[in-house]
DNA sequence: CGGCATCCCGAAGGATACTG
DNA sequence: CAGTATCCTTCGGGATGCCG
């Protein structure tokens, strides 16, 4: 008996999906992006470079990105507080899938 | 004078963010996974088998699947009408990169 | 400086009924 | 059979102000 594939395996929630919610965020490309060609950012800078983006969007997108370990967030506590992102060593592995997306979607 | 990189690629429509904009709506993964794991595949079967899909939902994803050229239509004048949806070949293509993104998401 | 609290809006997603 | 039409709900995203 041949397997039936009536069902696929995306049905409930698989790795695919998973990584697609991770990084489907609005800014959350444009986060990562620009970490990784700057290194390190403070919230302000980041919020500067991504120009656009409101209070509440970065700070809740850069706190789903620390949860899901995309990112890291370092306190220094100087006078004024300082605070800087920066892509983990995980996302990193990423950015090569993410360029052939990208390279795939051209060819369309 | 080395390049600032002050701003990112993906600020303004990159290929990348494009390529998660056609994936990224919510059954849409699961419609390319069913057809590429049981192929050819007529709509009201396609429901049965995303289990908990409204026609509307259904509906509007195919078409747009179809628009960005991941899914043939073929319309069959039978009586009563025969619908069957496939990926297409640029989709096809699209798989294995899917695959690492899966990969990728379990090494976290 | 680096956010959180609040309020708001439009789009995405969904249920249901009906039709060519 | 393969959808559209209609209506409704939810939620991601956004603007603004305030605070430790």
């Amino acid at each position: 008996m041949q397997p039936t594939h009536d069902n696929c395996p995306c049905m409930d929630d698989c790795p695919l999906n998973r990584a697609l919610g991770l990084i489907g965020g609005k800014w959350k490309m444009q986060i990562l992006c620009s970490l990784y060609n700057n290194g390190p950012t403070r919230y302000n800078q980041l919020k500067k470079t991504l120009d656009g983006v409101s209070n509440t969007v970065l700070a809740n997108a850069l706190r789903e990105l620390e949860e899901d370990r995309l990112v890291t967030r370092r306190e220094y506590l100087e006078v004024p507080v300082r605070v800087e992102y920066a892509i983990t060593e995980p996302c990193k592995r990423l950015i090569p899938i993410l360029d052939q997306l990208g390279d795939w979607s051209m060819t369309l």
